[in-house]
DNA sequence: ACGCCTCTTGACGCGTTCTTGACGGGGGCG
DNA sequence: CGCCCCCGTCAAGAACGCGTCAAGAGGCGT
């Protein structure tokens, strides 16, 4: 779950965004002026931050730079200014995206996924992981089974990926479906039941029986080491 | 720890890429103006330059040759104008990659990470390479195939140069096309599949079933001794 | 100026991977 | 006991990425 900070002062804005974001899964918390903004960044530890520069205490820009001084969060500005010069000064003190009012929601939404996908992407590489059975090694994609070399499809990898996020924990549908196909495969499918499949078959020692691979009937899948 | 030393006469874009690459884990060293980053990069010895082509006492791309009289420590290029003949120039006196202000943090970072890794091999001259098959010597620019002598153009030099500066890891496409083709050339095309083909017939011993020259589906290619 | 070599670029076929729908079985619940 | 919800399984068509070929442009030496 992603944990998205709105700083505007218009309540209305505010909420419409936080259906929005809670809609597609994302836990919100809510800033209305600069100060509270930097105090919840550090408070709080979102995923992403929503900036509009119009507030009423401080400067935008001054609420950003703030921010800057002590986390790297990504960040999405909002103005009603089309002034570039905004813009420009917004991206160098590192904002990652920069948005114009009046902006759909949908289009929002998608920058959204995309900062939050970058962000957490950039999050630390996977290191090997080794059970009993098989080795994974995430870097350089190779997987063995038993000493011998296993070919993996790009989509089985990113799923194994998500898996192995997580060794031992329940990682939910909804998660996998967003890690591996995207911020906007919320609903059901059968993707999953397909590639887990795939990936048993290829890695356990027992594709019927699965060992490592477990389904948490209703919720998810489970990567146990 | 990776030492980036940070060249910008804008304190505050100074103090926000600061902040995101000591949080990303690497050492910053500032300069303001060009003296002081020239004077520095032979001090400190950083393993990646940030240079803001922008500076008050020196133009942007004297700053580069003089670093690079020196030098071949990778640059990554910030400026502000659009105008591509900056950008061909700074390529051309060898900078790594170009960055258009304004820009998001992350981006940068990206371009950050990507250049380092890059750099780290840049320096070693690479010694020869033999296969139970062929045998290379880069630095004579010669190779054999069961003895007997093959021609190899530049660009296969260059691809193979940069599959061999990893032996047995998958190195991307992405990387491979910078390595070769410049680092202009982030995007798709053909280039790769043609020469790695091209390589494969000349260094294979059936070109059909490569052993070496393995290709990594949608990711890149990887060189097996 | 000519010819050779290399690089670039587009087109095409093929194998692999992804997507999608359908079907069967097992376990929980009424 | 029977129903229903999920999951596993399979297969077929679509989409994608790669290998391959060839034509044309450009550079270089002769």
């Amino acid at each position: 779950m992603t944990r998205v900070l709105v700083v505007d002062d218009d309540p209305r804005l505010q909420r419409t965004l936080a259906i929005a974001l809670r809609a597609h899964g994302n836990e919100v918390v809510t800033a209305a002026d600069g100060r509270t903004a930097v105090q919840s960044v550090s408070e709080d530890a979102p995923d992403l931050v929503i900036l509009d520069l119009g507030l009423p205490d401080i400067d935008g820009t001054e609420v950003l730079r703030r921010i800057r001084a002590t986390s790297v969060v990504p960040v999405i500005v909002l103005s009603a200014r089309h002034e570039s010069d905004d813009k420009i000064e917004a991206l160098d003190l590192g904002a990652d995206d920069y948005v114009t009012k009046p902006f759909g929601v949908e289009e929002l939404l998608a920058r959204v996924r995309a900062a939050v996908r970058r962000g957490s992407d950039l999050g630390r590489q996977l290191g090997p992981v080794v059970t009993g059975h098989f080795a994974l090694d995430f870097a350089e994609r190779r997987a063995t089974v038993e000493g011998e070399e296993v070919r993996l499809t790009p989509t089985e990898w990113r799923l194994l990926e998500a898996l192995c996020r997580e060794p031992g924990h329940l990682v939910q549908q909804q998660d996998l479906l967003r890690a591996v196909w995207g911020p906007s495969y919320g609903r059901e499918s059968n993707y999953l039941r397909v590639y887990a499949n795939q990936l048993r078959r290829k890695l356990e020692p027992d594709p019927a029986n699965p060992r490592h691979l477990v389904t948490e009937p209703g919720l998810g899948y489970r990567f146990n080491p």
